[in-house]
DNA sequence: CATCATAATTGACCTAGATCAATTCGTTGC
DNA sequence: GCAACGAATTGATCTAGGTCAATTATGATG
C-alpha cells in the first residue's frame, strides 16, 4: 500500500469526534467483523445496538434448556459456549462449541432445540428475535449475512455427520483438535497451540466416544509424538501433516 | 368459504386466456408448494421458470460429485436423491436423502461438499446459482425462504448428529422410518405404509451401521410385531407409540 | 421361464470402543 | 504446605455392532 492512502488529518478530525461522543459500542467491538454485526455499516450498528442486551455467563452457567419457547438469539463475544441435548436416559451429545463471533439460534425453531452452557466465563450480545427479525426487514444484508452463515453452518454439520457416523476415534479426536486450531486462526487467534477449554467428557459427548476413549486417544497421539500438551488445558500439534492424515483418514 | 368467493367469469376471463397462452409451467407444478419456488406469487414464477433448465435422471446416475465447482443448485421435484461423502479407503456416509420439494446445495461452498446421486428415477429444475441470486436481490422472499429452509435443515441436522453420536443400532432405524413416514406426511403423501426406496447399505450408510446391522434390526422389529414389510420395498408400522419410544431412547 | 446378477438375510466369530474399577493429577481452600 | 474433591489417566474386562461367509430372495434379461 503507499503512503498515500495513509489517513489525512482532515479525514481522522471527522472520525475521532464522533468516537468520543459516544458511538455505538458495537463500533468498538473487537469481534465485530467475525460476528453477524459485519453486514452493518458503522453508521448502522447504533441500530442493533439499541435492540440488545449485554449479558456475561461464569463457567458452567446455563444459558437456556432445550425446550423452552426460543424468544431470544445471541451472539458470542467472548469464551466458550457448549450446544447439547440429552437423551431420556442421560446420555448426552454435545452438538457444538461456540467461540468469539459465532451466533447461538440459527437453527429455527419455536423452541430451542438444545441446551446451551458456558464452558468457560462467556460474554454475548442477546437479541429478541422479533427484534432482529424486525431489522432485518430495513437492514438487507443483515438477512444475507445470516443466510450465509446458515449456509456455512450446513457445511459443518456435514462434516460432524461424517465423522460420527464413519470415522474411528483417532481420526475423531485428530479432526476435532484441527477444528479448534481452524476455528481459533479465523478468529486472528494463534493457530497453534491449540486451546482446548472443554473437559474429556465434553469432547467424549461431541465425537460420539467416551472420556476414557479420548483420554487414551490423546494419549496415544503424545506418545507418538503427533502432539504434545501443555499446561493450561492446551495442545501443540508437532506434526500438522500426520494429523491431517490420520483426520481424513488415510 | 363463502359462494361469493368463487371467482366470477370476469376474472376467469382474464386468468384462462393467460393459461393457455402458456403461463409458466411453475404454476402447474404439483410440488410448488413444498419447494423454494413458493416464496414467489404466482404471477412472477415466469421468472423462475426462465432461469431453469428441466431434468431428469435414472436410478444411479450421478448428479455431481464431491469436489467439483458448485456452479448449480437444483430442485428435487420427483423421486429420491441421496447425499454422500466419502473417506479416502472407500467409507461411505450418506448425509441426506431428498426427496420431491427439498432444494439440493444449500450447504454453500465454491465446490460441492457431497456427491449427489439418484435413488430412484428423479426430476429436478436446475438453477445456475448466479442467477438465482440474481433473482434473490429482486424478490427478497426467495432470500426469506432460502434463510427458513437453511435455519430447518440445521435443526434436522442436530437430530441426525444426536443420532449418530449416541443412539443404539435399534433407535437409529426407528428414528431412520420414521423420519421417513414424517417426510412423507409433510409432502401430503401416506404416512403409512413408508416407502424405503433405498437399498439396506444405503441405510446402513446413513446411519452409520453396516448393511447386515441394518437387516438384523429391522427383522427384530419385524419379528416383534412392530412394524411389517409389504412387498415393494415399503413398511407398515404397526405399533406407532412403539416405535417413537424407540426412536426417542426410552 | 430359466439364467444370472445383485440385494437381503442369517449365522459364526471378532474387535473397537464401552464399562467398571483403581490410581494419579490439579486445583481450591484453609 | 496439605487436605479434599473433581478431572484425567490407566488397567482389566465386556459387548454392541462389525467382519467374514454362506444362503436365500428379488429382479432383470434373453
Amino acid at each position: 500500500m503507499s503512503r498515500e492512502e495513509k489517513p489525512n488529518t482532515a479525514i481522522l478530525s471527522r472520525a475521532l469526534p464522533r468516537k468520543k461522543q459516544g458511538l455505538s459500542p458495537c463500533a468498538a467491538c473487537e469481534v465485530r467483523h467475525l460476528a453477524v454485526c459485519s453486514a452493518l455499516k458503522t453508521d448502522d450498528l447504533d441500530e442493533l445496538d439499541a435492540i440488545l442486551t449485554r449479558r456475561d455467563l461464569s463457567a458452567g452457567d446455563t444459558l437456556f434448556d432445550e425446550g423452552e419457547p426460543a424468544r431470544n438469539v445471541y451472539n458470542l463475544t467472548s469464551g466458550c459456549l457448549k450446544l447439547y441435548k440429552l437423551l431420556p436416559d442421560g446420555r448426552r451429545q454435545v452438538t457444538g462449541f461456540l467461540f468469539a463471533g459465532d451466533f447461538v439460534g440459527l437453527a429455527n425453531s419455536d423452541d430451542y432445540i438444545y441446551s446451551a452452557e458456558a464452558v468457560t466465563q462467556v460474554a454475548l450480545c442477546r437479541f429478541e428475535k422479533h427484534k432482529l427479525d424486525h431489522l432485518m426487514n430495513t437492514h438487507l444484508s443483515l438477512e444475507k449475512r445470516l443466510l450465509g452463515m446458515a449456509r456455512f453452518e450446513l457445511v459443518e454439520a456435514q462434516e460432524q455427520i461424517l465423522m460420527l457416523g464413519r470415522k474411528t476415534a483417532m481420526e475423531r479426536i485428530a479432526s476435532f483438535i484441527l477444528m479448534l486450531s481452524d476455528r481459533a486462526q479465523r478468529r486472528d487467534e494463534p493457530a497453534d497451540p491449540v486451546k482446548l477449554p472443554m473437559s474429556r467428557n465434553d469432547i467424549g459427548d461431541y465425537l460420539g466416544l467416551t472420556t476414557e476413549t479420548v483420554s487414551r486417544t490423546i494419549t496415544r497421539l503424545r506418545k507418538n509424538g503427533i502432539i504434545s500438551l501443555d499446561s493450561d488445558r492446551s495442545i501443540t500439534i508437532k506434526q500438522r501433516e500426520t494429523m491431517n492424515d490420520i483426520a481424513e483418514g488415510f
